[in-house]
DNA sequence: GCCGTTTTCGGCCCGACTGTTTTCAGTCG
């Protein structure tokens, strides 16, 4: 059988969706219409075994990385309920409960089999008695009865029609009970043949409209990290600052939320007239074409293959449209709905009255004041208790990057993957305020690893650099000690002891059952010489999922240990998470923001980590290197006096 | 299906753009 590429696209998943493609060999591109069944398509939960054990179809072989229905796989199935439903031609409001659901559920820090297990189902918001039962079987048996029932019903290819930009419910469903489409290819065959522009409300431009959002959909990349995204956004609006009768432009959306992954860029203009913005606007050298356009917004498709929204309104409504761009969608419709309890109008042009008289849009402070409320920071606009917080007046004081003193995750030119020396580290954290910096480079498992001579050496080097010193920062001599594959320490105790500060972080064995990823970073912690896990959840972004290690058992200890936790910036990392961070903080465990830096330009990447900090709630009390150098060797679990260890070895 | 300082029944956020349409449905943000 020869497939088209647009055939093979159709049977695989877009990067970064794939389940577990490190450890499934099988389900290569090779064969796409096998991988279609099997641990690419997370659509197809009956390919799965159960919720405690899963089997990938192709290799046979056990999927450690999702050993039981998480978060996401019920928020998966509730949403797939209401694309069915909307299919079905089902009570469009039924369906966007099941949606609401879903998306509950996705954003719940805690997993969702534990709320379970509480009987606290029934007391998040949108859950009600019916949908917690629904939960609660497929908790137990990985599917629940009305979900087969619809799925028995619809062809699953019918699905995935939705995804394609432009079709809706009602398009799918035509095509699929007029054409008999069931499957992406069918599309473009019905779209070429003619018998789509046939079908009601079709026309010759519907048509051709689909098959390029068909070819888009092939060519799909997927969600790109913040950090890929930002400072394109930020070129551009910069460049519509400058356009005549602009009196603001600001990024919004997910990146002004601080997503750690964006779908799109969203830019908002305050300006008297829209032309001159939409003309500066498709001539700017990131912009590739405009895919429509009106007299408030239009749609840019970029170079870099993502795309662009553009909202033009007038400055007396700058607040409230920021507030609606900025989003989230489920933050917006709470707030609304709110308004409207209210006897108000909320939308993008300002808060109303019953008669329709303005009350107010200038600025975000108006809207929320509106609605009774307090400003809300964009990064807990998600519509997770955001509001409820806020009306409780238990909204967190948010953490800053100024209220960070020191990076404690550095790595200079002694690892083999970095290229700084000390002083080129001194001279850029001095640069950017940073009061200490710990220089923590590998051990002797890694390439070029130190060993225990060469790591008292150098830990003797740093603080010889250090002592030479008389501006900031202070160095502290450190590692980024291996966790090895039976969870002892890649160098000797008493080595690490006399080190003034110890990261200790796996890097190796990945795929080692999770039970086993959880029981190495418990004895790394209880070996007392551990001050910090470093990027604890072991992701990539687009690369690899965290571990689906026992996050809760790892707070546990930690909190006993008094080890702390990292929040790692790299950008590609951001790990913990947003949501592991907020269950660190509840646990009483102290977090670590760190750039892990593999080079001088890499320190600036602080504010990742803190934007991720801002997202899981965390406050200036919650991290460890807000404090000063003082004030840290105090809080430490063994006692420290930051820069004497060596010296006093070196004397004895 | 969920939910309640109007409601336990009857609502469910609000608006822009496109292509089809002869007044608006569908999709998206
Ligand atoms: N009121 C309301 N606002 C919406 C709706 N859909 C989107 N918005 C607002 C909130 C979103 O944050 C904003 C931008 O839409 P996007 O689709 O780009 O979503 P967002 O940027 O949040 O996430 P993304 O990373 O792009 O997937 O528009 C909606 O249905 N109702
Ligand atoms: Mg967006
Ligand atoms: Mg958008
Ligand atoms: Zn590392």
């Amino acid at each position: 059988m020869k497939m088209s590429d647009l055939e093979r696209h159709l049977h695989r998943g877009p990067p970064g969706e794939g389940f577990h493609r490190e450890t499934c060999k099988k389900a290569a591109p090779a064969s796409p219409a096998v991988a279609a069944v099997s641990c690419a398509d997370p659509a197809q939960p009956s390919g799965w075994a159960g919720p405690h054990r899963r089997w990938c179809r192709v290799c046979k072989a056990e999927s450690w990385r999702r050993p039981s229905m998480e978060n996401a796989d019920v928020a998966q199935v509730l949403a797939e309920v209401a694309d069915l439903l909307e299919l079905t031609g089902g009570n469009a409001f039924k369906a966007r409960a099941y949606r609401q659901a879903a998306q509950i559920v996705d954003l719940l820090p805690t997993p969702v089999s534990e709320l379970w297990r509480e009987g606290k189902l029934t007391e998040l918001p949108s859950i009600g008695e019916r949908i917690a039962a629904h939960i609660e079987e497929l908790l137990n048996t990985g599917r629940f009865r009305e979900h087969d029932q619809l799925l028995a019903k619809v062809p699953p290819g019918v699905l995935e029609l939705l995804k394609v930009e432009g079709i809706g419910p009602k398009t799918a469903s035509l095509a699929w009970k007029r054409l008999r489409v069931k499957e992406l290819a069918a599309l473009v065959k019905a779209c070429r043949d003619g018998s789509m522009e046939k079908l009601p409300r079709m026309g010759a431009k519907r048509v051709a409209a689909i098959l390029l959002a068909l070819e888009r959909y092939q060519a799909r990349k997927g969600r790109v990290p913040l950090h890929r995204a930002l400072a394109t956004a930020e070129s551009i609006a910069e460049r519509l600052r400058k356009v005549p009768h602009v009196r603001a432009a600001e990024v919004a959306g997910s990146i002004r939320r601080r997503r750690e992954t964006i779908g799109d860029i969203d830019l908002l203009v305050a300006a008297t007239g829209a032309d001159e913005v939409i003309r500066a606007f498709r001539e700017a050298p990131e912009v590739e074409t405009l895919t429509a356009t009106g007299p408030t917004k239009c749609t840019a498709r970029l170079k870099s293959g993502l795309q662009a929204d553009l909202r033009i309104v007038p400055p007396e409504s700058f607040g409230a449209a920021l507030h609606y761009f900025t989003g989230s969608k489920a933050h917006n419709i709470e707030l609304r709905t709110r308004a409207m309890r209210r006897g108000l109008k909320l939308s993008e042009y300002g808060v109303f009255d019953r008669q329709g008289k303005r009350l107010g849009g200038e600025t975000e402070q108006d809207v929320y004041r509106a609605v009774g409320l307090p400003w809300i920071p964009p990064e807990l606009r998600e519509g997770a208790g955001e509001l409820e917080a806020a009306e409780e007046g238990r909204l967190p004081r948010l953490i800053e990057e100024k209220d960070v003193r020191g990076d404690l995750h550095v790595h200079s030119e002694a690892s083999s993957d970095a290229h700084s020396s000390l002083e080129e580290l001194c001279k850029e954290a001095g640069r950017l305020g940073r009061e200490y910096l710990a220089i923590t480079d590998h051990s002797k498992s890694r390439p070029l690893g130190l060993d225990a001579v060469q790591m008292r050496a150098h830990a003797l080097a740093i603080q010889r650099f250090g002592l030479q010193r008389e501006e900031a920062p202070r160095l502290l001599t450190g590692v980024e000690v291996d966790i090895l594959q039976d969870g002892t320490l890649d160098l000797p105790l008493d080595v690490l002891q006399g080190l003034d500060w110890v990261v200790a972080s796996i890097h190796s064995h990945f795929t080692d059952p999770p039970g086993k990823i959880t029981q190495r970073m418990i004895a790394a912690m209880r070996s007392g010489v551990v001050d910090v896990l470093g990027h604890p959840g072991g992701r990539q972004l687009g690369l690899r999922d965290a571990y689906a290690f026992d996050f809760e058992k790892v707070l546990e200890v930690a909190r006993a240990e008094r080890v702390a936790l990292e929040v790692n910036a790299m950008p590609e990392r951001l790990d913990l998470d947003d949501k592991h961070c907020r269950l660190a903080k509840d646990a009483g465990v102290a977090l670590v923001i760190s750039t892990d830096a593999h080079h001088a330009s890499q320190l600036g990447n602080l504010r990742y980590g803190v934007w991720m900090a801002r997202r899981g709630w965390l406050e200036r009390g919650d991290v460890l290197n807000t404090l000063g150098p003082r004030q840290l060797e105090a809080r430490l679990h063994r006692p420290r006096h930051f820069g004497t260890h060596i010296e006093l070895r070196a004397s004895l």
